[in-house]
DNA sequence: TTAAGAGTAGACAGATCGGTCTACTTTTAA
DNA sequence: TTAAAAGTAGACCGATCTGTCTACTCTTAA
């Protein structure tokens, strides 16, 4: 049975996510699971397998969200608008799946390992590549630069909201991104 | 003498800077500055009260650096280019001041502290108001829209860059800037 | 001169870290 | 039915963590 394995991922995942993961050590994550130390050995070699393991389950989780919130747009204008408008409801804590906003997952696990080397750090390139070719595919424009740039808009919107623990600008955003892409079209 | 006091502050933010600060004991700070823990103790009150010390002589540092580099710029479009000419050169690892880029000190601090009520978070969050009221100066053209978009865009290159280990397109930024200029200009 | 402050080395305390291990029980599939 | 796999509790390991403390030396300004 993997429910263990399953429920040791969930709740290493919202622990590290919330409050960072070097924070956070083993014992705390068997204490809110309820679950046995041997447990977790037999199902990870290690705390950075676990880690990874947390790491592709919000892969998994934030994608599809993504994914699900940019297929409606019919158009690259709407394209842009579904995306910061999604960013803006998931800073806003409005989206239950993603969980209580604290940053990029991704960005905050590179900060915490950033080693080249580290299977961490590589994780999160892959998963920011991920992303980016998901945005790219739902644009009709196949421009490298509004690609770019629209990507550079959504690290800056999620990095700042972080910081400042506060929503950025996502209409600001929403008329840059629109902005290139007129340019372009002409 | 607080050539001591001086000398732990800058082996600490070297330390903190490069690996993170939870994964840096006081112990190490300790033994590559080669003084005593009676006296770190003597400086400062706790682990926190070295951190904090370390991001205001980060604050002093990159404040000063990043002034030097916009206040020859003497037009908007110039402010523009200095800013994120200068951040891509910070990237590539040739602001000796700054030294070898990892990421934004701030925005990595606030990664590993983000309890809203922390002092080392709100430190962050000043931080990154001061340096937005500098670029703000800067601009002549008095635009919150403008500036939101600059400081979003700053903070988009930095973090990518970081998580990618590779800078990001700072021409996409300066001409998504310029872009965005021109229209509050008409 | 002398007292205070700044410095030294490093033992020590109590807690926690990641990880191993023993001894045992429950579940599950051949 | 039975043997393997998955699970349990928690003691234990060596290492490291922040922070305290003792006992001593050096520097410096009143």
């Amino acid at each position: 049975m993997n429910t263990k394995r399953q429920l040791l991922i969930n709740t290493a995942l919202e622990l590290f996510y919330q409050q960072g993961i070097h924070v956070i050590g083993i014992n705390e994550v068997l204490k809110q699971s309820g679950i046995a130390k041997k447990t977790l050995y037999h199902h990870f070699d290690s705390k950075d397998a676990l880690i990874l393991a947390a790491l592709q389950q919000r892969h998994e989780v934030f994608y599809q969200w993504l994914e699900s919130k940019l297929n409606q747009a019919d158009s690259d204008e709407s394209m842009i608008e579904a995306l910061f408008y999604a960013l803006e409801s998931w800073v806003s804590g409005k989206e239950s799946v993603l969980g209580h906003f604290r940053g990029c997952f991704f960005v905050n696990s590179a900060v915490e390992f950033s080693a080249a080397d580290s299977q961490i750090a590589q994780y999160c390139q892959y998963h920011k590549a991920q992303v980016k070719k998901l945005i790219g595919q739902g644009l009709q424009k196949q421009s490298i630069y509004l690609l770019d740039m629209v990507c550079l808009l959504k690290e800056g919107f999620i990095s700042q909201s972080h910081v400042n623990q506060q929503a950025a600008d996502a209409q600001a955003c929403i008329n840059t991104a629109k902005l290139a892409l007129k340019t372009l079209s002409e």
